[in-house]
DNA sequence: ATAGGATGTGCCC
DNA sequence: TGGGCACCCTCCTA
């Protein structure tokens, strides 16, 4: 009998307790007891915390403990306790601080954090000739304007939500002449096709890709397709009107045969002057593929350290010779098109960790703004000056993977300035009572925090952002759900401020029993608004109105 | 209501 | 070089 069976193997039972004050936990008492037959569940019901060691459920023999102690969730020691206290996060003094990864101070007294510089360290300049001025000499626009013009930043957002991929979202991108259409991919291989103008019209293709579609690009020339990399091996060229796919590019012909082999597509790019699709792989590996024929052009070339994942390809939208590549090597690397083999990259700038994205500022194409895993944000002014270390490094909380689409910080593509970047932030803040992880503005010329976009509907981290290239729109996607946001029409109502001096809030909550939007709509609400949001409000969204439910 | 699981990266051995 | 495990603010389902 299998019960017999384990019993007779079934290993001592330690028990920690701890009496109420902190102050004696040092001495509570430490008993051990034999298992006896009511093991299920009586003791479990008493405790607050149970512990199997973590070799038991192997061996069989060592000992289950069972604390009654109040321990730190984060270090296991007692004496203190880390987590939320209501919307504010306490930090486990155990630990280096969460934010910087300086020590000698926590999170929550983090000078990056309390200021709202978010903690710029500028780096040496140098000013030297380098290789990339030869390439760009004919093709560099004239020089930035000498005066930035000022940011304008609404005070007040309104929030569209649309709920409707079955898998959180993994990348956005909008229609480069369409201005009302977006596109999201999902972790399940979905393919979203938005046209928020018309919200009760929209269309997923379930069929494009069979696992995570990691990027997406529309190709240039015909902008009905649109080509998108998948951590199942393939391309796919979708054409968005039937949702027919064809796929260019397949790398696991022979199906699964292990995860040694099986090859995922990251990094993502369209070359329009070479006609090519640029892609890379899980190993290191970079492929190309012609946009015209449809069929990969080139044996694979390594270009990050064998075995890692490469997950960004930008081409320079100024040089298209000139490529810049980001991987799990802790790397970002610039290359050129017209020689590139394994080692022949320009330049190598290092990161201390995984590099989640790296790319050319959208207009001239001469600053570099990265991503990495170390909670910061590096820029490189100019790819003419000192390439060895970056420009600045800006402190902001994104590290964080396991669960959540990579934060990446996005260049806003209006901006004339080159200066100014969107990403999510994964630490949340205590907003009048809701812990709430805010999209941020930041200007990375100086490290300011323009603006932060939050909801108090909206609880979940939003780390993909995609601001449009022509409107004053930002598309989010947070989790499974996607948010349009889009600023307040002058003639609306804006609603008190938050006490801080940055904000730029949905006021759902707020503007209950004050709703300016039309009562008829909300049997509407269901399936673009999840249940419980629902329930707490009803809120006066302006742009969205999905009618169907959710289909994936 | 709440426990548990999926999940990617880093680091250690 | 590879298995194993730990991991700070997830998020969804059962």
């Amino acid at each position: 009998m299998p019960t017999v069976t384990r019993r007779t193997a079934f290993p001592k039972v330690l028990i920690e307790r701890d009496s109420d004050s902190e102050q004696s936990s040092s001495e509570e008492e430490t008993f051990e007891e034999e298992e006896e037959e009511d093991e299920d569940g009586v003791t479990a019901a008493k405790t607050e915390k149970l512990e199997l060691g973590s070799d038991a459920n192997k061996k069989g023999k060592a000992p289950i403990t069972i604390s009654l102690k109040k321990v730190c969730k984060v270090c296991k020691k007692p004496g203190h306790e880390a987590g939320f206290k209501g919307a504010t996060y306490i930090d486990c003094p155990m630990k280096p601080c969460f934010l910087c990864k300086f020590p000698g101070h926590t999170t929550l007294t983090c000078p990056h954090r309390a200021t709202t510089e978010h903690g710029v360290v500028p780096a040496p300049r140098r000013r030297s000739y380098k290789p990339l001025e030869y390439v760009f000499e004919r093709q560099l626009r004239p020089a930035l304007p000498s005066i930035k013009p000022k940011c304008v930043i609404p005070d007040q957002v309104n929030c569209a939500v649309i709920r409707y991929h079955s898998r959180r979202v993994t990348c956005l991108e909008f229609h480069p002449t369409k201005n009302n259409i977006l596109l999201s991919g999902d972790k399940k291989g979905q393919l979203g096709v938005w046209d928020y103008g018309k919200v009760y019209e929209k269309v997923v293709y379930g069929n494009v890709h069979s696992c995570i579609l990691n990027n997406m690009r529309f190709n240039p020339t015909n902008d009905c397709m649109v080509y998108s990399a998948s951590s199942d091996g393939t391309i796919n060229c979708t054409d968005l009107e039937t949702g027919i796919s064809s796929s260019p590019m397949n790398l696991n012909p022979a199906g699964w045969q292990g995860p040694n082999t099986w090859k995922m597509l990251y990094g993502m790019d369209v070359n329009c002057e070479k006609g090519l699709v640029l892609v890379a792989d899980n190993f290191g590996f970079l492929y190309m593929v012609d946009m015209r024929s449809n069929h990969s052009i080139s044996d694979a070339i390594l270009i990050h350290k064998k075995g890692t994942k490469v997950v960004g390809i930008h081409c320079n939208p100024i040089q298209p010779d000139i490529l810049l590549t980001c991987g799990n090597d802790h790397f970002a690397r610039i290359w050129d098109m017209r020689r590139i083999e394994p080692g022949s990259s320009l330049y190598n700038l290092e990161h201390k960790r995984v590099v989640n994205s790296a790319y050319f500022s959208p207009i001239t194409g001469t600053k570099i703004l990265t991503t990495s895993l170390d909670n910061r944000l590096r820029i490189w002014d100019s790819i003419f000056g000192n390439m060895d270390s970056p420009s600045r490094e800006i402190v902001h909380s994104h590290d964080f993977n396991r669960y959540l689409t990579p934060f990446k910080a996005e260049w806003d593509p209006k901006d004339p300035s080159e200066s100014l970047a969107v990403v999510g932030r994964y630490i949340s803040e205590n907003y009048n009572g809701a812990a709430l992880h805010p999209i941020d503005f930041i200007d990375i010329s100086t490290g300011q925090l323009v603006a932060e976009v939050m909801d108090p509907n909206i609880t979940t981290i939003s780390s993909v952002n995609k601001l449009h290239p022509r409107d004053d729109i930002l598309a989010t996607g947070s989790s499974r759900s996607l948010f349009i946001w889009k600023p307040k029409e002058k003639s609306e109502p804006v609603e008190e401020k938050d006490e801080r001096k940055i904000v730029v809030c949905g006021t759902a909550d707020k503007k209950r029993g004050k709703k300016n939007g039309n009562d008829s709509d909300e049997s509407d609400d269901e399936g673009f608004m999840s249940k419980s949001k629902k329930s707490k409000s009803k809120t006066d969204w302006k742009l969205s109105r999905c009618s169907t439910k959710d289909n994936c």
